[in-house]
DNA sequence: TTATAAAATGTAATCGGTTACATTTAGTAT
DNA sequence: ATACTAAATGTAACCGATTACATTTTATAA
């Protein structure tokens, strides 16, 4: 393997004029330069990348600790994540957590041992003053899951703002029974989803009938069983607000099992506009988190932090939308 | 940071030996190795990996190169390869091609620079010959996508015999019409699950009708869009072969578009059993792919590569299996 | 107890770039 | 031409763990 010193010695300069070559080639006279690109390229020469991190202690890699890479919200952000941090030379080391909280505290050594050169979480279930000592110390961005009473700096959606959204639309088209299926309610994001459902009835003066609020756990399966609950009752309501697009897909299940039609008999209104909602018969309507764009943003301010500058240590709160399908009624044709 | 002088000098040994006790414990007394290791403990050593990974010039790490992160059939592969990573102290390294050759070309110097130890190809669009010279020098294992003529580890499943099984199911069904809506025919997947169409078509003394055979690119919206081509003809097919689930749906949906419901006037079978083909209304019958099984096993031979065992350098074809569900007739109550 | 082999530990070179600092060369003003 | 500054290049220490080889300690046998 040809090293450094081997293309010096062709070119009859010292090691260190060819690693300014490559690192700060604007402070080698251009013929000088250009004659030891030229033997670089002669010899094809390739720098030991091990060697430069080691003596650099940085990695160009950054970690991404993610829940359930199954999960395509999730694979959605790695994709933004993965191509901002491409853009700027970054790579991107994967760590599947499947949830579990020790998988979480496994992970940061790989940042405590400067493996990696920041980090960005999808989910921190860690303890909070764990990863409050973490982010004071090393650059990390929380996204699609945050916290409370730390200023650890976050790139989401304002779920309350955005459950709001999804019952109002309810709401205004008439309905006024209307039930929402939680996710996990330990996730701040449910709980988030679970406050703007409420305040959204509160303020069109409907009641909150706690019977219409079903925990679920983001699959299909407990959209199907809480929604088959839902209907087994005396009042049965006429809309829900599902909290993610894969439990909307059991609602509407249970729903024609019972015989009802969506969005005739029920309308839907899911969360996450993923593929799903929009390849899903009847299409969900849903509330759009532009995952994307949260994967790129906290990719931007991790490198921010690894460049030193901590002024973008702050929450960022990126816009959502409502996209309007078939699943809600809205776009019924023989509706009023 | 403390490095592992300050342990030596504290315990009175020498870094050999505090080397030792980290990395081949046998060799060091047990008096010896219990001092060093309470030292280490309490001065909290972390040793430096990057120093390790440039000295044994070894990075504990694997590339997997990924066509596209979205597609659920990868990330499954990923989850398996992830898995099996983890047991033995690999990360995974993610490179994102959106099915770019050049990424792939780009990537490969990872390899070449020894950032990584091995790599995982979900696709191979590179020259075979590149490809082949460099399977030579480093691990590589090829999944999900294969090659033919060089012999690069493999790990897939019998695309031909999994696209006859769906087919000869269809026609165990009763239907003679049989359509089939391909996948991007540049990848010999594509090409060998309708391969295993015609010869299933054969097999049984059925013609094969070109007009029924049309390319789509596994999205939703190309099975769409060639459904509907194919209910337009003057005998439109009774039954369709899609080469994976998602396309699957927009056949689904066109039959119902154009006034059919599946299973009664459309038969329909997919291809990967992604979560979507359960989910989905009607269920999709569909081919299970073992993808988390393909990623753990493309893991457990880049292993034994890595640790100088070249016996596992074959193909290996896992199983495959035919789902049931609604959309091909076979579970409709009111029928022969 | 002494000789000898085996086990345990130490010494010091090494991996290959990077960079602070020293030195040389080129450039500019007087 | 001289003095002085800026640019270019060289020297050598350094990052921190690993390991071949040398040396010391311990165990075993005679």
């Amino acid at each position: 393997m040809v090293k450094m010193s081997d293309v010096a010695e062709k070119a009859n300069v010292s090691k260190a004029t060819v690693s300014r070559v490559l690192r700060n080639p604007e402070t080698v006279k251009k013929t000088t330069r250009d004659k030891v690109l030229a033997i670089i390229e002669q010899l094809n020469y390739q720098p030991n990348i091990l060697a430069r991190h080691f003596r650099r202690s940085e990695t160009n890699t950054i970690l991404v600790v993610i829940p359930n890479i199954l999960n395509t919200v999730f694979s959605h952000i790695l994709g933004g994540i993965e191509h901002e941090a491409g853009k700027h030379g970054y790579r991107v080391l994967l760590a599947n957590t499947n949830r579990q909280v020790e998988k979480e505290y496994e992970f940061l050594d790989h940042l405590k041992q400067r493996q990696v050169d920041g980090m960005i979480l999808l989910s921190a279930r860690m303890d909070k003053s764990v990863l409050y000592d973490v982010m004071k110390q090393y650059p990390v961005v929380l996204t699609a899951d945050y916290l409370e009473g730390i200023p650890i700096p976050t790139v989401t959606i304002d779920n309350v703002s955005s459950g709001r959204t999804a019952t109002e639309h309810l709401i205004k088209l008439g309905h006024s029974r209307i039930a929402h299926i939680t996710g996990p309610l330990h996730l701040l994001v449910s709980q988030d989803r679970l406050k703007g459902y409420r305040q959204a009835l509160l303020q069109n003066d409907l009641d909150v009938d706690n019977i219409l609020i079903q925990e679920g756990d983001f699959t299909h399966e407990s959209g199907y069983n809480q929604m088959t609950k839902l209907l087994a009752l005396e009042h049965p309501p006429t809309a829900v607000f599902s909290a993610n697009d894969e439990m909307a897909t059991g609602i509407i299940k249970a729903a024609k099992d019972h015989g009802l039609s969506v969005p005739e008999d029920l309308a839907v209104v899911g969360f996450d506009n993923v593929k799903l909602s929009a390849i899903y018969d009847p299409g969900i309507t849903t509330i759009a988190q532009p995952m994307f764009e949260m994967g790129n943003k906290a990719m931007e301010i991790l490198l921010h932090q690894i460049n030193g500058d901590d002024s973008c240590k702050k929450q960022y709160v990126l816009q959502n939308e409502l996209v309007i399908r078939e699943s809600c009624g809205a776009k019924r044709k023989n509706n009023s």
